[in-house]
RNA sequence: UCCCCAGUAGCUCAGUCGGCAGAGCAGGUGGCUGUUAACCACCGUGUCCGUGGUUCGAGUCCGCGCUGGGGAGCCA
């Protein structure tokens, strides 16, 4: 529907966030978004309207003479507009710009059973309508965080030499990681039970086929959905969620952590630099200490200890833990938060764990009792990143499936790549809402993507 | 899977010793002011999560179930 003062193609239309960075007043300007308040007055009213371009919204002044002041009923908090009006200095405390109108429509209404209102809403109101809680500031600074930083991953890679890889998210591997796998079915096909010939799975990895793409392309990375079918009901744990992975040839493990350390600290200084308005709300309400957080990841040299240094410091720490603490056990939660937010107090690389406890793809070390891995623990959200130089040698990598037990059928590819021009080669895992968590200071994992699915629930 | 906590108005929550179901906000109506989570006055709002039990009487006590949350394990 052709609007009056809109023509498609003719109207140029600008958006909050463009508006509110002007330089000069403007006259004739068109703006759509949303009404999150109304400010009803004897002879005037002014609303705020938010389009999602940024967090602030722009004060709209509707004067008593104009034919929407008596329609004004209809803009009710929620309800969608257009707007033509000049951009002009603002009389008021508050705001430099606001936007005197001079016609207002309404696009779509919305009714006084609204669930958002004008106040603070808990966020476990907020997922029970994960439909409508974009549209609240805190989620709409989250979104956009969450955009800046996945465009910086690709950026980041990007500019240190790598290649993006798109690995499978249908996989036959049901022991990638160990982890449970999701399975996949569909309708059979003439004679054939499983749509591939085989049991097929949603991937907990992309690893395993990165890998063979590293020896190929040096560099290279992905960035996709990774699904885990555990039972998990932590505020870390979600059955879907984004993993960014690296996969280095000619790298050890010491090249890995450094790339790790580069990597983070890149990202915490693109949401420093690029994302301060919508930070400044996580830095005010979310969590104070926040932004002192992320000024200590981007400054600080981040530790390094070896897992046998690390059950030391627990065990002279004095503490007394509820798990036990010895050499060949796996670190517990309470170890790792000790480790990241008492004894470094920031992130904190810990590597070369005991060979029982890691999956068999990672490189044996000379000591014959560990491999090369390494986790950077973050404070709050415990393991951010997990990673490992990877057994390039095909006997020691053949003798470590032999002992886990791994299929020659299933794997033999794997091994195959050891077999022709093997090369040393590390790589990591990030859960991308495990560093939103750390980036924003939100604590539940289900408030940092947007659909959550966890055990015994995925609505929408 | 295990342990703990919670579920009362649209939202946040109070509800004493078992004795008539409450407040703030939101919403509606009117007023008022360049306001800004506006303000002032008035108005309405209930399957007290479900189910079974104890009791003269249950939002309140007990059993079971459901849902949500926190923690553990598993992991990113």
């Amino acid at each position: 529907m052709e609007k009056p003062f809109f023509k498609k193609g003719e109207t140029k239309k600008s958006s909050v966030k463009e508006l509110l960075a002007s330089s000069r007043a403007i006259e004739g300007v068109f703006v759509q978004g949303w009404v999150r308040t109304a400010r009803d007055h004897k002879d005037f009213a002014f609303l705020e309207v938010n389009d999602g371009s940024c967090l602030k919204n722009l004060q709209v002044l509707v004067d008593g003479g104009l034919p929407a002041y008596g329609a004004l009923a209809d803009f009710s908090t929620g309800s969608a507009i257009s707007i033509l009006g000049d951009l002009v200095e603002s009389p008021g405390k508050g705001q430099k710009w606001e936007l005197k109108a001079k016609e207002i429509e309404l696009v779509g209404s919305c009714p006084p059973d609204y669930p958002l209102q004008k106040k603070r809403h808990s966020d476990e109101f907020l997922r029970t309508i994960a439909h409508l809680r974009p549209r609240t500031n805190k989620y709409g600074a989250l979104l956009r965080i969450r955009s800046q930083l996945a465009q910086a991953v690709h950026s980041f890679f990007c500019d240190e030499g790598f290649f993006l890889v798109s690995t499978p998210i249908l996989t036959a591997s049901d022991c990638e990681g160990a982890g449970d796998l999701f399975s996949v079915s569909a309708p059979a096909h003439e004679n054939k039970e499983e749509f591939f010939g085989k049991k097929a799975f949603l991937t907990v990895s992309g690893q395993l086929a990165l890998e063979t793409h590293a020896l190929a392309l040096g560099k290279v990375y992905t960035f996709g959905p990774t699904f885990r079918a555990e039972n998990s009901h932590t505020a870390r744990h979600a059955a879907e969620f984004w993993m960014i992975e690296p996969e280095m040839a000619f790298a050890d493990l010491a090249d890995d952590m450094d790339l790790a350390e580069k990597f983070v600290k890149y990202l915490v200084g693109h949401l420093l630099n690029f994302c301060q308005e919508d930070m400044e709300l996580f830095f005010a309400f979310v969590d104070k200490s926040l932004q002192e957080a992320l000024n200590a990841i981007a400054d600080k040299t981040f530790e390094r200890i070896t897992y046998t240094k690390a059950i030391e410091i627990l065990q002279k720490s004095g503490k007394s833990f509820e798990h036990p603490v010895a050499w060949g056990l796996d670190l517990q939660t309470e170890h790792e938060r000790f480790l990241a937010e008492s004894f470094v107090q920031g992130p904190v690389f810990v590597c070369d764990y005991p060979t029982q406890i890691k999956p068999f793809y990672m490189r044996a070390n000379p000591d014959g009792k560990t491999v090369a891995a390494m986790d950077l623990l973050a404070p709050r959200v415990g393991e951010i990143i997990g990673g490992s130089q990877r057994e390039e040698r095909h006997d020691f990598l053949k003798a470590a499936m032999e002992r886990q037990k791994l299929s020659k059928e299933e794997y033999g590819w794997y091994l195959d790549t050891r077999l022709y021009g093997s090369a040393p080669h590390s790589g990591f895992g990030m859960g991308f809402e495990r560093f939103l968590m750390l980036a924003t200071g939100i604590t539940n994992i289900r408030d940092v993507i947007s659909f959550p699915r966890t055990p015994g629930s995925i609505a929408y």
